[in-house]
DNA sequence: ACGGTTCAGTGAACCGCTTCACTGTCCTAT
DNA sequence: ATAGGACAGTGAAGCGGTTCACTGAACCGT
């Protein structure tokens, strides 16, 4: 039997006021100091406080952002939510965490779902940046993307991914590697990211023989895909394209007896905290989780403010160099042509 | 310029039938089976969906469960919510997931945030189990408690920490450790957990030479604690009250040149799916983290849905041996009395 | 003394859906 | 024939805030 909480028009009855006064009075605006104070000792004492539903139908706004992350499995990603979170809890707004589960339609109903909560403002790392309905969401509230640009939104933290893939394969290839397997998150449905063309054009620039795989987050499912690869076409490196994944191939290559780096290099792209203490250390492009954090919080609290002009922010990665990579082994035989 | 949606009215007025029957239809009650399908093609023909917001304010439920999440930066409440998440999905409910941070206060106000925005549900991982509000928490909407038990919830998913800690700490007297550090994520503020109590009596059961230290799930931090620890009391073994700590051991190890497990001896608690990839593989002591999903979802669902009986489950760890924790040295000296 | 601003505060109409109490109708049992 | 139920559907009152258009009163300079 929770009791009745008390309603704004107690408040007002309490007050003498009406209710728009107390509403008024609440946030601060259009009254006195003196009625302000007055208000504020009846809240207290009748233990009111504003229902966010009730107050989210009237006036259309809520203060929460709303986060859609393309797949929470992924390490990194849980990692950007955490630190999203609370950076926006330090804005005085909070963040709804939704995981579309690397599926583009459920992607598509989770989105919609957080335009009716009314989020103020969504932070979204989109499975397909391509989907049409992105433009029509732009248009209904502020985003911000994270990783891949999207057309129409409010911001958006891109990452080089260009640099980044160049950063990793050159390393590689600049180790004398040529056979090396990519291991991409992306799904079936969603082919032709950005990311993946760069890959092909770079492998293609430096001569590398490239086998393109695709792989799950979750560290099992990354663990079986990573085994079959190793066991089968045997790549002398392997570029992952979520640490999350490299560790599913640290898994297998210890199923398999495989040394890392003596038999197989790898490389990851992220730089989880995770990945520094592995044995060896897991040679990875960092991309500065934390900036990362500030410049989508600083975006999406500024769009959500009413600052509508476009905000781009473009992420450079470094190369973290670890101990994950070898010098490939001289050719055991000319290349096969 | 985003077009309003249509609302229920519309849907109304395109079928000649009243707002209040095209609510029912829409819900599959009290009307005609030929109604219905005309309500549905209708509402499909305008693009209608109900509006959440306005739908909870007048019902007063929203399918949505909260997870309040004690410490996100915990690998494991990670994987927890993110299993939590996907386990409601398939139970056609959704999930809202907060971060306590490890501090009670935060968790009182969110857990009455999550009230507010009329959560059907409740699923919490307390920080505090012992603070008052939980209680009166529970009368207002059905909770279930994962980890330590709550007065008056609907369910509850205790995990048997007496037991647990037995279960570490006998693994470690039985391979002859006595100086061993308790590394526990324990808030000053909040003392006396009941898994805090079990170490002390099992400790003194065993005859083992306790330090408690208190350590955070952030791993730079975790490292610092660590490192610290390491470094001044040089203990033989170090027991982690979450494999996330464990992890910050494994780091300040690295620093300090000292080797798992030859100089010290590292036991986990949780079971990531993470310590079995680090070098040496974690010890630890693994709580089904599928089956407290499982549990958890099953029990909150049937208290949202009505069933108020109040279940609990007992999850009994298991010990999963790989190897971090080798035979204590023989004592250097005697005791030192 | 007078029109013109400001300022504090009011009433009532929403926001979009649910739900309660009620009206007809048609069917069935007596 | 009639009381009694079931059933389909309606009207209007909410849910608990916000906001728009407006009213008085006080203050301004001239």
């Amino acid at each position: 039997m929770p009791r009745k909480r008390a309603t704004i028009r107690e408040v007002a009855r309490a007050t003498g006021l009406s209710p728009a006064a107390v509403s008024y009075a609440l946030r601060g605006m259009q009254v006195s100091e003196e009625t302000m104070e007055r208000v504020r000792a009846a809240a207290a004492e009748l233990g009111y406080e504003a229902d966010p539903i009730a107050r989210a139908l009237a006036s259309g706004r809520t203060g929460m952002i709303g986060l859609l992350c393309g797949s929470l499995e992924d390490l990194w990603q849980q990692s950007l939510a955490v630190g999203i979170s609370r950076g926006l809890r330090e804005k005085d707004r909070y963040a709804l965490i939704l995981d579309a589960v690397g599926d583009p339609e459920r992607e598509r109903v989770l989105a919609q779902q957080l335009r009716d909560q009314r989020v103020d403002g969504l932070i979204v790392q989109p499975v397909d940046p391509a989907a049409p309905f992105w433009a029509e969401l732009c248009e209904s509230l502020p985003v911000v993307a994270i990783g891949d640009a999207l057309a129409g939104t409010a911001g958006e933290v891109v990452f080089d991914n260009r640099r980044g893939v160049t950063l990793a394969l050159e390393h590689l290839a600049g180790l004398g590697h040529r056979r090396v397997a990519v291991l991409t998150p992306t799904q079936a449905s969603t082919p032709d990211r950005p990311a993946d063309v760069h890959v092909l054009a770079e492998a293609d620039r430096l001569g590398l023989d490239i086998e393109v795989v695709s792989a799950p987050h979750d560290l099992a499912a990354a663990t079986s895909a990573a085994h079959e690869i190793l066991s089968t076409s045997r790549p002398g490196a392997v570029f992952c394209f979520a640490d999350s994944i490299a560790y599913g191939v640290y898994a297998a290559a210890k199923e398999l007896g495989l040394s890392i780096p003596g038999d197989v290099s790898v490389m990851g792209y992220d730089d989880h905290p995770m990945s520094g203490l592995l044995t060896p250390g897991l040679t990875t492009v960092d991309w500065d989780i934390d900036g990362i954090v500030r410049a989508a919080v600083r975006l999406i609290a500024a769009a959500a403010d009413g600052g509508t002009r476009r905000r781009r922010v473009v992420q450079e990665p470094t190369l973290r160099e670890r101990g994950s990579v070898a010098q490939a082994p001289p050719a055991p035989r000319p290349a096969r042509r």
